[in-house]
DNA sequence: GTCTATATGGTGATAGAC
DNA sequence: GTCTATCACCATATAGAC
């Protein structure tokens, strides 16, 4: 991908995540970039693919973050961990981007509207790399309940309710308020304790 | 409120769900209603407010929801999960009204753009309704904290991410499948308690 | 209270200069 | 590879009939 296309996709991940789909002009993303819609259609066939290649990425990166996370060491639980970590710092790591793949997830389960029959395909491979993702958390979920490392809930809707958590910090965290690595990392572990080991106190650590 | 506004209502907060704000046209919601926008416009002055009108709905139905079970007899903790339990049950009944409700707490963040000035102290006092009820749980999982009730979390982040696991059930949920008030009571118990008890096995009750 | 026009402005996409 | 100019279309909102 070259730079051009890249610088494209940043600036058009920010005009989406603050206006949306419908409410972002091709003439605002040209804009943004200080330059004019010719440009932008030189590199993508419409604003619907530009759409589509920023939600790419975003899922790119997600599973960039976490698939590392599938192989430490440690039990089935540890391992899990790991996992809502690394996922929980990608959310904040690429805020914007994460908020495009939200908006595309919305995009597919309520219909497209007028769109050409390679674009429904396109956003259905998308959709299925999503469940994909979704599937990692399930799996290692299962096999850490099954070795007794988790209490006796609904894989299915545990993990909607794990991810759900941490997803939701796409509508409150501010990325532009000077967050420093250390600062997502801890803001990070919060949320992740926060899940794994629920509001009530342990007798024991 | 006359049953032809809460009708239009209604509609209009199926199609803001489906399409979100901007790629909505009055059109869409005439259609819906089978009718004409004239019908629309006789009761909304525009577009905006109407929108305002249903999130403004929202609102006071999760206000309707939790603030009886700030009431409920027990101990600090007791009364945070009936409350948690209210919202996750409301946030599955009204599904339609709170995705809207979401929508206008990011047009907030964003900016609406071309709006007029009481259309935007309109969507502050939403906001800020919206912030206090945010506040309510924040309080209660404060005293349940101070009772030692709660795990030596930071509560703003805890309840964030608390809420941000009930509140994701917007992206998945499908009102449309079946789903009996029995059905609802199950799931709500189930995220709530993902919530509460975390995801590690207790050695006691 | 609801309908049928219609005025007005903006948007996606294209064509062709440079 | 980017810009300017332009077309065809759609949406908000209004005016006025009924």
């Amino acid at each position: 991908m070259t730079s051009s296309k890249i610088e494209i996709l940043a600036k058009a991940a920010e005009c989406f995540m603050e206006q949306g789909f419908h409410a972002t002009s091709i003439d605002d993303v040209a804009r943004r970039l200080g330059s004019t819609k010719g440009r932008i259609y030189h590199h993508y066939a419409s604003k619907t693919d530009l759409f589509f290649e920023v939600h790419r990425e975003g899922m790119a990166r997600l599973f960039a973050a976490v698939e590392p996370a599938c192989a430490v060491d440690g039990d089935a639980l540890t391992v899990l961990r790991a996992m809502l970590r690394a996922h929980a710092r990608a959310m904040l790591d690429n805020h914007t981007f994460e908020n495009v793949v939200a908006q595309g997830v919305q995009l597919h389960r309520f219909g497209l509207g007028p769109t050409t029959d390679p674009q429904r395909r396109t956003l259905s491979e998308l959709i299925a790399s999503r469940d994909a993702f979704e599937g990692l958390f399930k799996r290692q979920a299962a096999a850490a309940r099954q070795a007794g490392l988790l209490a006796e809930l609904d894989i299915s809707i545990a993990v909607k309710t794990m991810l759900g958590a941490l997803q939701w910090s796409l509508f409150w965290y501010r990325p532009e308020a000077d967050r420093s690595p250390e600062a997502r990392d801890v803001l990070a572990e919060q949320m992740v304790t926060t899940i794994i080991e629920g509001l009530r106190p342990r007798a024991m650590g």
